[in-house]
RNA sequence: GGACCCAUAGCUCAGCUGGUUAGAGCGCCAUCUUGACAUGGUGGAGGUCACAGGUUCGAAUCCUGUUGGGUCCA
């Protein structure tokens, strides 16, 4: 083995075994399954961080799970990603000089599918080169046969339950993607623009009204001016006529409650056809709808002497205009939020036209009542359940029908005979009303959320009642960031409650998002969003997903250094050189002769200790999705405990002459770094696997291995208690040589002096510990030992250490060190008498409470003792 | 306007159910080419846990308010 770990020889070659013998697969029909679907990223294009991070936390769950014996499945899956694909396309086209419409549907379509295999094909090799265990043989995509279907089955039954239904309504429209949107595909942004105030004459000459728009343009659309019915201003206004200016049209004033008085004049101009409120009022109010723009945001023939400008373009001349001509008087700054396409950008427009709806109230009562019933999604973190209430308790009808040609086809046809609409599942051939067989199909594509809603039953089969759904259905866990929880979490919940009659996943786990390292959100336009491949190929698979993985804190963003893929990088290389020592001492070692059943001794009894206690908190921890806590556990197992000390202490009988101790320290090496790779593996699956194979083990993989669990058989306190006594001494002595610039190779003396029997039988245990770390010249252990002179001194929990550095101390330096340790020591007397003197401290805290702090008092009290009486006598 | 999140060492962040001498990584200083590892070892410096109140025997941790930064919704 390399002294570097190269993990690019390495991460290829493991996957494809996994993969090869099927270990992805879930191979055990009889046990406890554990199930998780993948929130199928867009066949838009590649991975990001983002997917990393998410796919990442899944892997870990379902690779802990896998190694725990469950029949485990996670299941791959992509997205068709309706507006974003088709742009993609659309654009490449383009640059072709070529256009959707050129092509045609048909042939536009084929063009989308060999897109949409090129970047499946992509997204698969990045999943490998993750490392992520998806089973691919259930790998689905949501235009699927059978995926398709189950879109098909929703949207047929909705509408026979009349939760679907179609209308002319006010929807978001994007003019530049030229299709509706739903609700929360519109992004609001706080932009400076103004507030046009304008004044509409009476018909009867009486004078003028006035209202304020931030969209003068719309102003041609107009079929009424609101005030509000108590609005003392306009009382007598109310059912008067004005003229529209530019178009003479004369329309009436109208009285509604939903004007604010305090906003503008206290009189709005109504465009039922441009404005979502003004729809309203133009309901309430019989008034007609003038739609003035065509689909791609430019004036109509409604606009007259404006048909075919854009809007903006019209907004500028309509301004110039209706300055000329007095009406319009006045134009204030003015900061409003206006909605932008979540997908092309465009300014939003509020656009009349007739879409298909899913009807929310019905659905989402459901979904409410069980949240509230306790029985819920479990929401981890809690807070997001909040978010997701809120959301749901204010949907509104969803609009699902979009102007697009890649997605899935609203199955519903229109005959050409009699005008009647059928909604089926399969194709009618003939209309049902008058035989007619002109039938031709809505030319809409649904919603792409609307076949990501149905993701984890529609993946196992549904509508069918396949295996897998019986098996896998309802998932355990999903795992997403929080920006898609209106998007996907809240819409998978209510559809499965709608037609599996159960929650689609038992918890949902969110977590934030990727940002670059100063905190702003990865983007192409920023062209801060960083390749993961690159991230790869420049420190391995393995400390990518460990620093994603431990980096972060649920539900937290988290900010994207080097440094930090770095630092993981350094750790893989400390296991890979750790187990290279532990391989290099290994001659003519194998499993069979891994025995812990002999003499152990203190370090082994510590180190088993230790990692019985590790195994427990990393499950612990993970059970809770505690990712970084149960990273840092091991990070700090692995190299604080095993690496600095175990390792060290375990040449003392590597080199030694007791055959039997050192059978039992290569044992212990052998066990401990085996169990320490498991716990490991969910985290770094390349490295471990690697490292694993080459050490004695037993078992085809260490993706299948036994996860390590506390069993309590190697519960050793008093071994514990020993080695921190040890460890104590050996840091005091090394911080001591540091101080007066005694390197380790120097031989020095060192006296300790322990305070009762047991810890000098303590000590005298560990003195070839003591030897091979203080190195010293001469050790002597005894309770009887009188203070040398001239030697630099410390003092640990029962026990004073001395080494007599003739010449090479500087008394004064020294007593101001020991002073300083007298300082601390003070501090923390008082501090801790302060505590026990407090009689409601002594009655209220738990006992085991006050008993620490009494046990660090008398710990304190001795050393502070000692610390002095050092003092005096080197100041005599 | 409503809701939520964040504020802890120079930087990036942990700190789980209140009890630790408040931690890590990076950076910094000193030192060490010891037979796994310089992508390393050893030692060290560095924090009034944003601010002001409150609850409690005890608060970085819980509550209220203030300030600053961010996100979502309207």
């Amino acid at each position: 083995m390399p002294t570097k770990y190269d993990p690019k020889e390495i991460e290829s070659k493991w996957y494809e075994f996994w993969v090869d013998k099927g270990m992805f697969e879930p191979k055990h029909p009889g046990r406890e399954s554990f199930s998780v679907v993948i929130p199928p990223p867009n066949v838009t294009g590649v991975l990001h961080l983002g997917h990393a991070l998410d796919f990442t936390l899944q892997d870990i769950l379902v690779r802990m799970k896998r190694m725990q014996g469950y029949d485990t499945l996670w299941l791959p899956g992509t997205d068709h990603a309706g507006i974003a694909t088709q742009a993609k396309v659309e654009a490449k086209l383009r640059e072709e000089g070529l256009s959707r419409y050129d092509l045609g549907r048909e042939k536009f379509l084929e063009k989308v599918w060999e897109w949409k295999e090129h970047y499946a094909g992509t997204i698969r090799r990045q999943w490998s080169k993750m490392g992520f265990s998806l089973d691919y043989s259930r790998e689905r995509f949501t235009m699927d046969e059978g995926l398709s279907r189950a879109v098909r089955t929703v949207f047929v039954k909705l509408y026979e339950k009349g939760l679907i239904y179609r209308g002319k309504y006010i929807i978001n429209w994007d003019p530049a993607a030229r299709t509706a949107l739903s609700d929360i595909e519109v992004e609001y942004k706080e932009v400076q623009g103004a507030l046009y105030h304008m004044k509409y004459p009476l018909k009867d000459g009486s004078g003028h009204i006035s209202v304020a728009t931030t969209r003068p343009e719309t102003m041609l659309g107009d079929t009424a001016v609101a005030v509000h019915p108590d609005d003392e201003r306009y009382k007598d206004l109310i059912g008067k006529t004005v003229i529209l200016p530019i178009i003479g049209r004369e329309i009436p004033i109208i009285a509604d409650e939903y004007v604010d008085r305090e906003f503008g004049s206290g009189a709005v101009k109504i465009t039922p056809a441009h404005d979502p409120n003004d729809f309203e009022i133009g309901l309430r109010h019989d008034l007609p709808q003038i739609v003035v723009m065509d689909e791609a945001a430019k004036m109509n023939e409604n606009a007259g002497k404006y048909q075919g400008m854009d809007r903006f373009e019209c907004r500028k001349q309509i301004v110039k205009d209706l300055q000329e001509e007095g009406t319009l008087f006045k134009i204030e700054e003015h900061v409003h939020s206006v909605g932008h396409s979540e997908r092309s950008g465009a300014v939003v427009e509020p656009y009349l036209s007739t879409q298909w709806f899913v009807k929310m109230k019905p659905l989402a009562e459901k979904a409410i009542e069980l949240q509230k019933s306790g029985e819920g999604v479990k929401f981890v973190p809690e807070r997001f359940e909040k978010i997701y209430l809120h959301w749901i308790e204010n949907v509104r009808d969803w609009c699902i029908s979009r102007q697009l040609w890649w997605g899935h086809r609203i199955p519903a046809w229109y005959c050409g005979g009699c005008g009647e609409m059928t909604v089926a599942m399969e194709e009618p051939h003939r209309c049902p009303k008058c035989d007619s067989d002109q039938l031709e199909q809505d030319s809409d594509v649904l919603d792409t959320w609307f076949s990501s809603g149905l993701w984890p039953f529609s993946t196992m089969g549904w509508p069918e009642e396949t295996e897998d759904l019986k098996r896998f259905y309802p998932t355990n866990v999903l795992v997403t960031g929080y920006d898609i929880i209106y998007f996907w979490v809240a819409r998978m919940i209510f559809t499965a409650l709608e037609f599996t009659r159960q929650k689609p996943f038992q918890d949902v786990l969110i977590h934030g998002l990727i940002r670059d390292s100063e905190g702003r959100k990865m983007s192409k336009s920023l062209g801060n969003g960083v390749d993961p491949l690159d991230v790869i190929d420049k420190y391995g698979a393995d400390a990518m997903r460990f620093m994603l993985s431990t980096g972060s804190t649920p539900g937290q963003d988290l900010r994207f250094h080097w440094e930090k893929v770095e630092a993981a990088r350094n750790f893989a290389n400390k296991i890979w050189n750790a187990s290279r020592f532990v391989l290099m001492n290994l001659e003519g070692f194998e499993y069979k002769d891994i025995d812990l059943s002999g003499p152990l001794g203190t370090a082994d009894k510590w180190i088993l200790h230790r990692l019985s206690e590790t195994a427990e908190e990393v499950t612990r921890h993970l059970n809770e999705y505690n990712f970084g806590e149960a990273g840092r556990e091991l990070y700090e197992f692995i190299w604080n405990e095993f690496c600095d000390w175990y390792i060290e202490l375990s040449k003392l009988y590597l080199y030694g002459d007791d055959p039997a101790a050192k059978k039992t320290t290569q044992s212990v090496l052998c066990y401990v770094l085996d169990r320490t790779l498991r716990l490991l593996h969910p985290f770094m699956p390349f490295i471990t696997e690697e490292i694993w194979q080459h050490i004695p083990h037993q078992g085809e993989s260490i993706v299948v291995a036994e996860w390590p669990e506390n069993r309590g058989e190697y519960h050793f306190p008093d071994a514990v208690r020993k080695m921190t006594l040890l460890m104590d001494v050996i840091k005091n002595v090394r911080n001591i040589r540091a101080e007066v610039n005694v390197p380790m190779s120097k031989k020095i003396q060192l006296i300790i002096r322990p305070d009762n029997e047991q810890i000098e039988e303590d000590l005298q245990q560990g003195k070839e510990y003591l030897e091979r770390f203080c190195n010293p010249e001469k050790l002597e252990i005894d309770m009887k030992l009188s203070t040398p002179d001239k030697a630099m001194s410390a003092v640990v929990s029962g026990a004073e250490l001395f080494l007599p550095l003739a010449g090479l101390i500087d008394i004064d330096q020294e007593i101001k060190r020991l002073e300083k340790e007298l300082e601390t020591l003070n501090s923390e007397v008082e501090r801790v008498q302060k505590k026990l003197a407090n009689k409601g401290f002594v009655e209220k805290a738990p006992a085991h409470v006050v008993e620490q702090e009494k046990a660090k008092e008398k710990d304190y009290l001795e050393k502070r003792e000692k610390v002095k009486s050092r003092i005096a006598a080197l100041k005599a």
